[in-house]
Order: structure tokens, then C-alpha cells, then sequence
DNA sequence: ATTATTTTTGAAATCGTTACAAAATTACAA
DNA sequence: TTGTAATTTTGTAACGATTTCAAAAATAAT
């Protein structure tokens, strides 16, 4: 998907667009690293001295709810975001740490024992080792 | 999977089937529910009365490290476990909050951008309101 | 029996996240 | 403009799941 103007795209999804959830939005779609809070935190600190991280926490929690970002539960330990919501897959290297995208074909899932059930969301993770840290 | 010596079934694993241990694991093969620490925790304080919270987060740590349960990151704030290793997809409702088993058919994802890649563990999360609490 | 090793226990520390209230900003109306 | 209400941001404190750590208990080895 492409986004050209921030403002106007959040507007459109009810989002008043403040700089701050604007900068935050753009960072998620110019790195698309899925990041953390704290990445975003650290990353944009530089360019908003007065950022709070409490900031970043509220601006994630409400584009989560908005569904203009996807909430990534890879790890236990650390949420991780991703401004592109379309279904796709993740894959995290368990020794470099980096976290891969790739393709799924929803209608290939088998869904026998869970009929007639209202699927809002779709998490697909994999973990394992990842093409250079094989060779490394 | 059947297991009839639960002592016998962890040290096949590689893990000294000390009494809590074995308590911990037949809790898990006994309830299907997806437990979290804290559940297991509860219910087997009953019958251990001496049991400490710590033994069953080290309890459970050592059987992920084993690969004889599954850790399941569906929620950020609560990890659950699950006895049954095979590949298979978990259903959350957002309504009610349980957690629901079915089939995955492995070799219908496509994974194109991660050809080469070597998976350890799949896990794949579904979010939505179940048959009951759509009716309801 | 003695000693070494492993496991369990519970309290304290850690860390990601949330709650909360004050300060700052923005929207609206007089 | 000016005043006022509503929204957003900020920073600190609180929260809660998990980890750390050292002592106590249990088990294994000598
Ligand atoms: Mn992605
Ligand atoms: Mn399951
Ligand atoms: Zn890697
Ligand atoms: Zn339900």
C-alpha cells in the first residue's frame, strides 16, 4: 500500500493527526523493521527532544485500535509493530534476531474444527535461522 | 500423542523427573486449556501446598528448552503453554477469552520470500469471537 | 555418614507497560 | 482577539509478569 500524504491517511481513519502521531507513522513506514516502542522511542528522540515515551505507547495503542498498524506477539518479552496490515507472515531468526516477512495464501488454512467462528485477525509466525546466519 | 509414564516420557526428554516436574506436566496433559503460569500455579497449590511460583516458570522453561510444550505469545501479557507439540493453530476469542485448537495443513503456506530458511517452530494465532459468543 | 550436586523456594530486582494528573496544545465560541 | 473547553502530550509513579539470586531442601555420589 502506498501512502502519500500521512495526515490526510490518518485522518481518514479517525485519527486527529498530531505531529507526534504523524512522525510516529511515518517512521513505521519508512523502516520497515517492525520495530518496538523503544526502537520508535530511541529513533525519534533525536528529532523531538521532548518526546515522551508514554507518547509512543498511547500513539501505537490507539493506531492498533484504529487498525492502521498490526501487533506483533512474536517474542513474550517485547511487542513489535508493523504499519502493513495486509496478511502476511513473520519470521523470526532465533540468532540474528531480525524479523523477515513472507507471503501466506489465507485461503489455503484448514480451518476444520474452528467453522462458523468470526476471524478478526491473523498471526503467522515462524522461527528458526535465517538464510545468512545459516551460512555464517 | 498418548503418554502413560509421565516420569518415564521426561526422562526420554532429557529432563529428572523431579515431583514437581512431573505435577507440572500431568497438569498440562490433564487440562487442555492453554495454561498460564499462574493457572497451573493456583491449581496445583492446592495439592502442593509447599509449591513456589518460581519452580513452575523454571518448570515450564526447561520443558520449552526440551520441546515437550509449546510457549503461545498470543496475548503480550501472558504467556500460555500447551503439551501438544504437533504443529497446530490456536483460535483466541476476544469475547470470552478461550483458546481454541484446530488444524493446520503445513505444506499449504507459501513461503516464497523465505525459501532457504531453516523453521524451528510455527505458530499461528488467530483472533475473533467464537461460535458461542456469537450468538450469545 | 559425609560430601557434592541438583532442585526448590521465596524475596528482591528487573523491565515492559499502564495509570494518572499536570502541563501544553488545539479547537471553539463570544 | 480573547476566554474557555476539549484534546494531546508529558513525566512520574504504579503495576504485573518474569527473572535473578542465594539460601534451604532434597537427591545422588563417595
Ligand atoms: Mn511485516
Ligand atoms: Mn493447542
Ligand atoms: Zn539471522
Ligand atoms: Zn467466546
Amino acid at each position: 500500500m502506498e501512502i502519500e500524504n500521512v495526515a490526510e491517511y490518518l485522518k481518514n481513519n479517525g485519527i486527529k493527526p498530531s505531529y507526534q502521531r504523524v512522525r510516529v507513522f511515518e517512521y513505521l513506514i519508512k523502516n520497515k523493521n517492525h520495530p518496538s516502542v523503544n526502537m520508535v522511542f530511541k529513533a525519534l528522540l533525536g528529532e523531538i527532544p521532548t518526546l515522551s515515551k508514554t507518547t509512543v505507547y498511547n500513539t501505537l495503542k490507539l493506531f492498533a485500535e484504529k487498525n492502521i498498524v498490526m501487533v506483533i506477539n512474536i517474542e513474550d518479552n517485547e511487542t513489535r509493530y508493523d504499519a502493513d496490515t495486509s496478511v502476511h507472515g513473520h519470521f523470526k531468526c532465533e540468532k540474528c534476531g531480525e524479523l523477515f516477512d513472507f507471503g501466506v495464501n489465507e485461503n489455503e488454512l484448514n480451518f476444520d474444527k474452528i467453522e462458523n467462528f468470526q476471524i478478526n485477525q491473523t498471526h503467522i509466525y515462524l522461527k528458526g535461522i535465517c538464510k545468512n546466519c545459516k551460512t555464517n
